[in-house]
RNA sequence: GGGGUCGUAGCCCAAUUGGCAGAGGCACGUGCCUUAGGAGCACGCCAGUGCGGGUUCGAGUCCCGCCGACCCCA
């Protein structure tokens, strides 16, 4: 009805091009840098340029965007910074493809990635913005490589590592997923090769206590995966002489407990252990045995239910506790990089052992007695609690008193101890590809390995004269002769350079400490600066990185703690996991292809419709289908909210927000103190209903002539300039259009969160819910501070409970004053 | 096989953490406005919380079992 005749309406694409300029002109994003405000580091995953943006950046990054714009909006001095983790497999499958330079496809997905969080609002300090290809990068990610070398955290060792026959690359057991390439699908083979490995495992017990500290902080899922995939149990070493074998062989145990029942030992078929103890009548069953292992997979290998393979070595070890005699096995159902790639078997009470001894009529020994049931006659193993029995001096006592008995014995004896162990493997981190971070090692015949110095970091890729896929299965950058052989550092004679490149993960496991010292020529991270910034305060993005990702970058800053060069132990202070964008039910991704392009999107509603619908369909962690989201409903309400600013604009500036109208005023308060709630819990969604219910109130407020008063107007304006204040943490061109109609100065964004005025959120009266048992028989109304006995009297009294208690006796009265009262009849 | 998360209107989701099941949105319907409406404004319709037990004065919320979905590890 106010709406002025010649209205040029809401227009979510035309104001996009408006605010852009300014905002870049008043130098929004960056932080004021002086410790005048509490500094907030707020982080994104950042992305790999693999095209541009895609429908689940858009989710991640509204919703870190929106944790930035909050903390910014709050008061805080916020740094958001914004980078490419740039290296990687698909550049070079991209340039063996179009025949094209990786770098190349790589700049230019970046430039149109950037370009489109540019149109997106995204309110990032472009001035940290980094690639981890750029040798101005990885040449601090050489350095730490040097760090953690010169620390004895990075090795090198020949290991059975998995190879990926199409990719021609080692690949880390983490991205084996059921077997196969994570990348290709191609099922993954064993190959022995000399790797770099960082020690992680050095770490595994702190990365585990450490969780501690994020209890609550991070999503709990992402702490237990975390400590699964650690993997910290405990148990005994054993030592089992073999007979004719000067040293003892050492297995682990969880079951110190059974060890009277261990009927035989079983060594990695695939391990040099097998090959060494194999005995010379053995030889050729072995042999054929070993050749049918190589071809399986690991997954195979692990599984319960698959028929069991083995052949007998041809030799027997002692059973330390009792001198018994058992046969040695060679079977693939032992990993030979786990552990020490021997057990000794239990099968009545584990049942891979178990299957393995029923298919080759190996003797079963009950050594704890469960429920009565015997393992051989059932085939099913019994791993439960019990009473040890056939244990000798230990017969009688519980699993849990026997370990550390039988643990101790061992140790006085010398034969073994008690003994923690970890899933957590030392993550391999040579890849055999072009475009990646070279390992800055040089070999030298005379001087072995040699640390490339510092002074002549970075070494650089070379940029010509390699083949980016050898058919031999080596490194691309062993086919670049010139760039491959140096001088040595340490002698000066003729050297070869390492010729791997570094896992991904590598860089992307420290850009969060580099983001802040971007520029700095000098050091990776300057020590006052990462002071101030740093550890991150708000970490977002997928969960996918719940193991991988958040493992090693928590690894990195102890290792960076310990040579003192940190002064936190944990990187990132607090998680959050957004969702993925799904549609119809499938996912989309690189592999099922983008079923719903964000360019598209983005053209038909605008930038801050997406970002609302992102935001509004649900708490963050949870999965968006897109085809049960409304960008059109999100059109509606900022154009809504425009409206109601365009309408308030009419009615001039300069009302004192105390002399509105106090119960519109109290309206407007009670939902900027749930806004705030809401927003402070990352539960955006309800923020922004809350942001919807204030625009319909003054909707009605407007309609129904409020601004014709003074009061009213007074009312108005100020919900009016709150809500354009909260909506710029969610939709920002629309909230700076808003801002700039209601007559203020950009940008809304230095005009931060409204406060709200607790005295107006008091409630003199209210409703008090009168039940009979648990049933709401009676509603009162009553003072807000009304006393115990008074509402119990005026509910007793109340009709709808004399109806409902008919005559029958009061036994119990629960009050809870003043919003409930049970009356509880006998 | 083990571990975890989650099941609330036709759909997406809220629910002061044990206290009136409904805030917001989508879809649908009705009315008003309009040259027109796939715009705007207003009003309305719709579930007793996957199923079965238990604890409690009171359970969507806590406990046990089942069914189903998803994730992690095998």
């Amino acid at each position: 009805m106010s709406e002025p005749t010649e209205a040029p309406g809401y227009d979510p694409l035309g104001i996009v091009d408006k605010w852009l300029p300014v905002w870049d002109d008043l130098r929004v994003f960056e932080p004021i840098d002086d410790g005048s405000r509490p500094r907030a580091y707020v982080v994104d995953m950042f992305s790999y340029p693999s095209g541009d943006l895609h429908m689940g950046h858009a989710e991640a990054f509204s919703i870190g965007d929106a944790v930035a714009r909050f903390a910014r909006a709050k008061g805080n001095d916020v740094l958001h910074p914004i980078g490419w983790d740039s290296f990687g497999l698909p550049a070079e499958n991209a340039a063996l493809s179009r025949g094209m330079d990786p770098r190349d496809w790589t700049y230019a997905n970046i430039e149109v990635q950037a370009e489109s969080y540019k149109r997106m609002g995204m309110s990032f300090d472009w001035r940290t913005r980094l690639h981890t290809s750029d040798p101005e990068y990885y040449r601090w990610t050489q350095w730490l490589f040097l760090k953690l070398y010169e620390q004895g955290l990075a090795y090198r060792k020949a290991a059975p590592v998995n190879w990926c026959p199409k990719d021609m690359t080692v690949l880390a057991n983490e991205q084996v997923i059921q077997g196969k390439c994570e990348r290709c699908g191609t099922e993954v083979t064993k190959r022995n090769l000399t790797q770099w490995f960082f020690k992680i495992t050095d770490y595994a017990e702190r990365l585990l206590d450490d969780m501690a500290e994020l209890e609550s902080a991070w999503p709990a899922p992402v702490l237990t995966m975390q400590r699964n995939w650690i993997g910290r149990s405990e148990g005994a070493h054993v030592d089992f002489t073999i007979v004719g074998r000067d040293e003892p062989v050492r297995v682990f145990t969880t079951r110190p407990d059974t060890l009277f029942g261990a009927t035989f030992f079983v060594v990695a078929a695939d391990s040099a252990l097998a090959d060494e103890l194999c005995a010379p009548e053995q030889r050729e069953a072995f042999a054929s045995y070993l050749e049918q292992v190589r071809r399986s997979t690991e997954i195979e290998r692990l599984s319960e239910g698959r028929d069991k393979t083995g052949v007998p070595l041809g030799r027997v070890a002692i059973n330390p506790v009792n001198g018994k005699e058992i046969p040695v096995w060679a079977a693939d159902y032992v990993l030979a990089d786990y552990g020490t790639g021997a057990i000794m078997a239990v099968p009545a009470h584990d049942q891979r052992d178990l299957d393995f001894a029923r298919a080759f009529d190996l003797p079963v020994r009950v050594v704890v007695e469960t429920d009565g049931s015997d393992p051989g006659e059932t085939g099913v193993a019994t791993p439960g609690e019990g009473t040890i029995v056939n244990s000798g001096k230990y017969d009688g006592m519980t699993k849990a008193d026997a370990i550390p008995a039988i643990a101790a014995d061992l140790q006085a004896a010398g034969k073994g101890e008690s003994a923690i162990t970890y899933r957590l493997r030392d993550w391999l981190l040579s890849r055999q590809r072009y475009w990646g971070c070279p390992i800055p090692i040089v070999h030298c015949s005379a001087c072995g390995e040699v640390a490339v110095p510092e002074d002549q970091l970075p070494v650089e890729l070379p940029t010509e004269g390699y083949e980016l896929r050898p058919t031999s299965g080596e490194s691309p950058l062993s086919s670049a002769a010139d760039w491959a052989s140096v001088d040595c550092p340490s002698c000066g004679g003729p050297a070869m350079r390492d010729t791997d490149t570094m896992d991904t993960f590598v860089d992307s496991s420290w850009y969060y400490l580099r983001y802040p010292s971007n520029h700095n020529s000098e050091v990776a991270f300057d020590p006052e600066v990462t002071k101030n910034w740093l550890p991150v305060d708000e970490y977002v993005g997928g969960v996918e990185h719940a193991i991988l990702h958040l493992l090693y970058s928590r690894f990195f800053t102890k290792a960076l703690y310990d040579m003192g060069m940190l002064t936190f132990t944990e990187p990132f202070l607090r998680l959050t996991n957004q969702g993925q964008v799904i549609m119809d039910g499938s996912a989309m991704s690189k592999s099922k292809g983008n079923l719903v392009n964000l360019q598209e999107e983005l053209a038909k509603y605008g930038p801050d419709a997406v970002r609302v619908t992102m935001l509004f369909a649900g708490p963050p962690e949870d999965d968006i289908d897109w085809a049960d989201v409304s960008p059109t409903g999100s059109v509606k309400w900022l154009a809504r909210v425009w409206r109601v600013a365009a309408d308030v604009a009419h009615a001039g500036l300069g009302s004192d927000p105390e002399s509105g109208d106090p119960e519109l005023r109290a309206s407007v308060h009670k939902l900027i103190a749930d806004a705030t709630q809401q927003a402070e819990s990352k539960r955006f969604n309800v923020a922004i209903a809350r942001l919807m219910e204030l625009t319909s109130l003054l909707r009605k407020a407007v309609d129904g002539g409020a601004l014709n008063s003074d009061a009213g107007a007074a009312a108005v304006r100020e919900g009016a300039d709150a809500l354009a204040m909260m909506l710029s943490v969610f939709a920002p061109f629309t909230a700076e259009e808003a801002w700039s109609l209601l007559g203020h100065e950009p940008s809304v964004v230095f005009a931060g969160w409204p406060a709200y005025d607790a005295a107006l959120l008091v409630e003199s009266v209210v409703t008090c819910v009168v039940q009979v048992q648990g049933k709401v028989r009676d509603r009162l109304e009553v003072a807000a501070d009304i006393g115990e006995d008074e509402l119990r009297e005026l509910a007793l009294a109340a009709p709808g409970v004399v109806r409902a208690l008919d005559g029958r006796e009061v036994r119990t009265v629960i009050v809870r004053a003043p919003k409930l009262v049970n009356v509880v009849p006998t």
